[in-house]
DNA sequence: TTGACGCCCACACAAGCGTGTGGTATTGTG
DNA sequence: CACAATACCACACGCTTGTGTGGGCGTCAA
């Protein structure tokens, strides 16, 4: 990692500004809009200053491109995974990420993807929860040991997928319920490729 | 609920392409590096698109300003929540949806939200397993009754908050595990505000 | 005292850019 | 059938934008 040089207290201000036009805007400053803002009279102010904090490790500019200032910091779509949390940080550690949380899949699914809020606690022992959100991918076949939403009856429900002497079933994760033998009554509506819940 | 109107496939083709730039370069595209990249021969064209967006309620422009494309992440990162699934449709029925599951808190969140990766099962009676990534809001207070992220003595872990003979315990959702008292040795980092599990 | 650096300025230029104004063709819906 | 929406096109206008080239003044370490 390369080492970040310090910044006075103007230069402090700049990023600043680029910082919050990025945040708040979604969409990083021009040099004049910069220039406008701290009523430099000359772009070639701002020029230095942005090639002052490129040099010192903070930003990064592509050449001949509008807007094109980049903090050097991780991605904004996504959220850091820990892998161990530390006493009294007030802000994350770089060192404890273990990775990001990227819900791609999830933002741009096609009409195939659909929610599901489970009803009852058929699952609870994969703990698939009363009110959880499953997301679902349509597909009406599966694999065994999947955890697939099936029709029995009209009646939507959410289930794991198991072979049994040549047979399938829809076997609950809670010992209250029996299987369900896989039959003409039955029929897989898709597969569950995620649970959430949140919390109030 | 605002109706969302649906997106022809090359509509959603350009949103994804506008996603992706803002993602990948943190920088919306121009006018003509979208035209560029779907080889239309005229700006008009994205004009057109970017009109459509906008009128679907997907993007927001800004006027005379370049690059000025902003999502409008209430529509982009929500999946349709369906109250009942009907057999043998192919697509939705706009009756059934219940309203959308908004990962917007997920995808879009500031430097306080982080996520845990579950290890143990000493929550899986609230659904909550091994490897379940949990969803955390720094804070270092907490209600009873809350799920919490506690430090003790340097190791996170997942727990209920709550509180018997004025004293306050973090307590398991699992019998093979004892209440731990709050004292001096623990502390809270955050709140599970949500959980999320990935099926390959 | 030389030089690097921070902090400003003026002016100019070419390319980049959003927008305006006009088209054509196809498709689906009332 | 008319009409709207979709999916493209050409061309031009004028503002916007990053960059080039030049300068000045002050500070601080070598």
């Amino acid at each position: 990692m390369v080492e970040k040089q310090k910044l006075t207290s103007k230069q402090k201000d700049v990023l600043k500004f680029i910082y919050d036009a990025i945040k708040l805007n979604n969409l990083p400053p021009t040099v004049r809009e910069i220039a406008r803002y701290f009523n430099f009279s000359s772009t070639g102010t701002v020029r230095d200053y942005l090639k002052a904090l490129v040099t010192k490790g903070y930003i990064k500019v592509s050449a001949n491109k509008s807007r094109a200032i980049e903090l050097i910091r991780e991605n904004l779509f996504s959220i850091p995974i820990l892998g161990n949390v530390q006493a009294g940080l007030p802000t994350l550690a770089v060192e404890e990420i273990e990775g990001y949380l990227n819900l791609d899949s999830l933002v741009f699914s096609d009409d195939s993807t659909f929610a599901l809020r489970v009803r009852g606690d058929s699952m609870v022992g994969a703990g698939i929860m009363p009110d959880d959100l499953v997301l679902v991918r349509r597909q009406n076949i599966a694999q065994t040991g999947e955890t697939i939403v099936a029709l029995i009856e009209d009646e939507a429900t959410v289930k794991s997928l198991q072979r049994r002497n040549g047979d399938y079933y829809l076997e609950p994760a809670n010992t209250n319920y029996d299987p369900i033998l896989v039959d003409q009554n039955v029929s897989i509506i898709g597969k569950v490729i995620s649970v959430v819940r949140k919390f109030k």
